[in-house]
DNA sequence: TATTTGTTACTACACCTGTAGGAGGAAGTA
DNA sequence: TACTTCCTCCTACAGGTGTAGTAACAAATA
C-alpha cells in the first residue's frame, strides 16, 4: 500500500516528527503531555511498527540511540485521512462541510478564503 | 460512552438501517454489492456486537428472524466521525476544507451554500 | 575500572474488528 | 409427518493496535 492508514497514536507520533523533522524515541515520548504519556517502550514498539510499514525511517545513530524521520508528508497523511472519512459520506464533501459549520468549526473567514481558493483553482484549470 | 466509534463495516450496516429503518440480518447482508458481500454470519456477528454496544436494537421478531433498527442517528454518527478526524487537524476545520477543495470534493456551489448557512447561523445567534 | 543510567531489541498480552464455521431450532413444504 | 431451508447462537481465529516488561548492551560517571 502506498499510503497506509495511520492510527491515532501513529498520527501523534508523526506530528512530533513533522514538527521536529528528526527525533529519537525519547524525544517523541517526551513530546506527549506528561499526564497522558505512554511508556517509552510503547512509543518504541509503535515507531518500530511504523518503520516496518515504511512511514518513518532511521536517519542515523547518535551515541547509543537512533534518530527517526518521517517518510511521508503531513499533507499526504491528512489527505488519506479525509479520503477515508469521505467514504462515510458517500464521497461528497458537502455534508462534511455542513457538519463543520454546524459544530462551529468553520468561520465565515474560513469559508471566504475557501471560496477564493476555489475560484483561483477554477481559473487555473481553464487557462 | 454515549456515542461509540463506528468501524467501516459497522457504518455500512448502519447505512442500510438508516435507509430502510428496520431490517433483518439477511436484508442487511443483501444490501452489500454482490461482489464484496460478507458472509451472513459475518454480518450477524457484527450486528450482535453493535447491539451489545447499543447502536442498534431488535424491534421485533417476524417468523423466525429478528428485525433490527438503528439506535443512533446518522447525523450523530457522522458528527462523531468528524470530531474524530478533527483531532488530527488540531481541532481546526479550515485545513479539512482546504483538503476537500484541493481534491475536488467541493464545488463553488457547495461553498456558497455553506456561506449562506453560516450567515443565517450568525444571525440567529445575534437575535 | 566498577557502577549507574539510558537504549535497543525482543517478547507478551489484551482488546477490537473482520471473518466465518457448526450445532441446533423454527418455519415452510412435499 | 418427514424433509429442506433458513435463522440463531456460540465458538474460533487472525491481524492490527495500545500497552508495557525484560534482558542485554552501550555510554557516561564515580
Amino acid at each position: 500500500m502506498a499510503l497506509p492508514k495511520l492510527s491515532k497514536l501513529e498520527f501523534q507520533i508523526m506530528d512530533t516528527l513533522w514538527n521536529g523533522s528528526e527525533c529519537s524515541i525519547r524525544e517523541i515520548q517526551e513530546a506527549f503531555p506528561a499526564r497522558k504519556r505512554p511508556a517509552y517502550t510503547t512509543i518504541q514498539t509503535t515507531v518500530y511498527r511504523m518503520e516496518a510499514k515504511g512511514i518513518v525511517h532511521r536517519v542515523r545513530k547518535v551515541g547509543n540511540f537512533h534518530v527517526f524521520a518521517p517518510a511521508i508528508s503531513r499533507e499526504a497523511a491528512q489527505r488519506r485521512l479525509i479520503d477515508d472519512i469521505l467514504a462515510f459520506f458517500g464521497g461528497r464533501g458537502q455534508p462534511v462541510m455542513a457538519h463543520l459549520i454546524e459544530t462551529g468549526k468553520l468561520s465565515l473567514e474560513d469559508v471566504k478564503q475557501a471560496e477564493q481558493l476555489l475560484r483561483s483553482q477554477t481559473k487555473e484549470r481553464q487557462s
